[in-house]
DNA sequence: TTGTAGGCGTTATCAT
DNA sequence: ATGATAACGCCTACAA
């Protein structure tokens, strides 16, 4: 009964006397392990972690006297000592531009809810668009033994998989920016979702459609200009380069883009926006024109942030299921982390959201359609 | 040189031989550990963990090499396992109500990026405001063994003491809706921002002012509260119960708490708002009643969330300093997690920032100041 | 049903 | 400057 290495209870009665001269008294006390738990309970420590997980191999009696004892110490397990045994730490890693961006949020809520249902801890990480970032945070993810990574808006692009090969733990993308084959990735629709948004303009009327992008270089900006041209050219609008002008994905950008494309000289009757934060600041700088949305400039965004629906004129916009896709994302890492290789991209569908930013286009000019 | 407990070498040349008879090949394939590097450089584990960690005490040609094969190995080292070891884990734990709620989102961004800098990973979980979650949360995070922890919109109050006590990790408070003397807490001046707002539509010449506070029963509700209170009372006006309600500090509760005080017989000219999220709701009941803003009700708001500036009109709001709040707290928490037992309530400064959702009263009714 | 022995991958403490 | 050895706290054979 007695252990082999002797006793080491640090705040417990029967302190262990060598520990004032062997042990310099690490940062943080000890807490109670499993060996303590054993002395008190007059067992042997894998008894005690039997009893701890409710194996039917131990006394019911004993098992219960057990807990009681651990419950009474305090006892928790080490996650840590038990992550080193079983080589799974029941912890994901969570790679985001940056937490505080709505999208981003949003997808960090539906990853979390489906982790921590089932015991699942998160690493949060922010990559803030930045590729060498990026790659060096999914690398400290990896040294922590993550089980498994969500990565969101992933600019690494093909340089994946290498990386993947190298460690060796399983990916999920979300919003990937450089969709390949070989990985696994959760995306919208976006080439669909800003067709709609578009031709739901034409559809009103409006000739003139601007376009306001992101400077980033997304492949999300780029499938969304596609989407917009796209409906353009099914309804015979010729593509005029001039209404396509980008921002920064923020309303900061939006309000120089938009600002510029009124001063020329045949400004737009509407805007499709790369996504709502633009929308906002395309909004803001029409009125600072003097000018009415949507009466004067119909205005169109991509998500539907929360705060879509109480702008003034609420907001027309396409839907992601932000939340939503972050559940996706983390069910099918599950999937993937409990070997089953099953999935590889999966499109969400987009949904247009008509409200009131949008309205027939005025009627400067004639038709010509 | 040879190891005591033989070769295990997983996925590399000389892989051992009883593997395939004893290992039931565990989940995830077997990294590279320092013993594999070890063998490959022909000296022992320990000089490869010197190497690594880039002691003087070894021979620089020796270290050179080593780190040469653990580079080309791909090694990275087990954080797991040197938790293990090191008694600390370099993880901090970060407790929020929802991070995809913008005020969350802020904080936790100031946190990761203190915490990345100083090397450190955080684990982050949601409480959804639920004292019993918050409780959960905290205890597993305790049982992984993170090296400390901020809890933002704690609603543990007076328990936290017997917590803090069991699990003996430093915590800091960010919002805390249960100020304690015992606590470690960064909060905002919830009572002088309130009445800064309060004054300036005083000042403005409104003397029917309503608040719409939050009936979730929070302590920054009270305090905000307090300070509308005080700035009424300082200027002779009286309270007036009936225009002090409650939402849910979203837009939702706002609307329906803003509907109510505009179908009464003597409305408000302006209105006092919990939160921004309060104030989009109640602005947008306003609207919906066919009055302006401000020329009809003036808004003020608290928070000064990203879209305040950008709202229709911009939102006279309280700036809180959220994504400071947040690295205040964490740098904090890495004094407490070095034996540092400074700190204790650390009050931020609130500022009134004004745009134009404030104008003067109508003049409905004269002035009885 | 319970105890013994060993190992997970590191770091730390001794020797040498 | 380097190596042997012993933890860290847990789990999992295997033995009793």
């Amino acid at each position: 009964m007695a252990e082999k290495d002797g006793d080491r209870a640090a705040g417990t009665p029967r302190a262990g006397i060598r520990r004032a001269l062997r042990l310099p008294d690490r940062p943080p006390l000890r807490p109670p392990s499993i060996k303590d738990i054993a002395r008190l309970a007059h067992v042997s420590h894998p008894t005690v972690s039997r009893a701890l997980q409710n194996s039917p191999l131990v006394n019911a009696e004993t098992a219960a006297r057990i807990r009681k004892i651990a419950a009474d110490q305090g006892y928790r397990a080490s996650a840590v000592a038990r992550g080193l045994v079983t080589r799974r730490t029941r912890t994901v890693g969570l790679v985001v531009t940056t937490v505080n961006d709505p999208f981003a949020g949003e997808v960090t809520c539906g990853i979390e809810e489906i982790a921590s249902d089932r015991g699942y801890a998160v690493f949060l990480a922010n990559s803030h668009a930045d590729p060498a970032r990026e790659r060096r945070v999914v690398q400290e993810l990896a040294e922590r033994r993550v089980d498994g990574m969500v990565v969101t808006s992933s600019r690494v692009g093909t340089l994946y998989l290498p990386l993947l090969k190298e460690l060796d733990v399983p990916i999920v993308l979300v919003n990937d920016q450089y969709p390949g084959e070989f990985v696994h990735s959760v995306m919208i629709a976006n080439l669909e979702g800003a067709r709609a948004a578009t031709e739901h303009l034409i559809g009103l009327g409006h000739r003139r459609i601007a376009y306001i992008g992101d400077r980033g270089g997304y492949q999300s900006d780029t499938e969304r200009l596609a989407g917009y041209r796209e409906a353009l050219s099914q309804a015979g609008i010729r593509f005029a380069p001039e209404l396509a002008v980008e921002g920064n994905g923020l309303p900061s950008g939006a309000i120089e883009a938009m600002s510029k494309l009124l001063q020329s000289g045949d400004p737009p009757t509407a805007v499709c926006c790369y996504n709502d934060m633009t929308a906002l600041g395309a909004m803001q700088a029409i009125r600072a024109r003097g000018l009415r949305v949507p009466k004067d400039v119909s205005v169109t965004g991509f998500d539907d942030l929360f705060f879509a629906a109480y702008l003034t004129p609420p907001l027309t916009t396409v839907r992601q299921p932000m939340r939503r896709m972050g559940q996706i994302a983390m069910e099918n890492l599950f999937k993937l982390m409990s070997g089953e290789e099953s999935m590889a991209q999966i499109k969400v569908q987009a949904e247009l959201i008509v409200r009131e930013s949008t309205a027939r286009a005025p009627k400067r000019e004639g038709r010509h359609g």
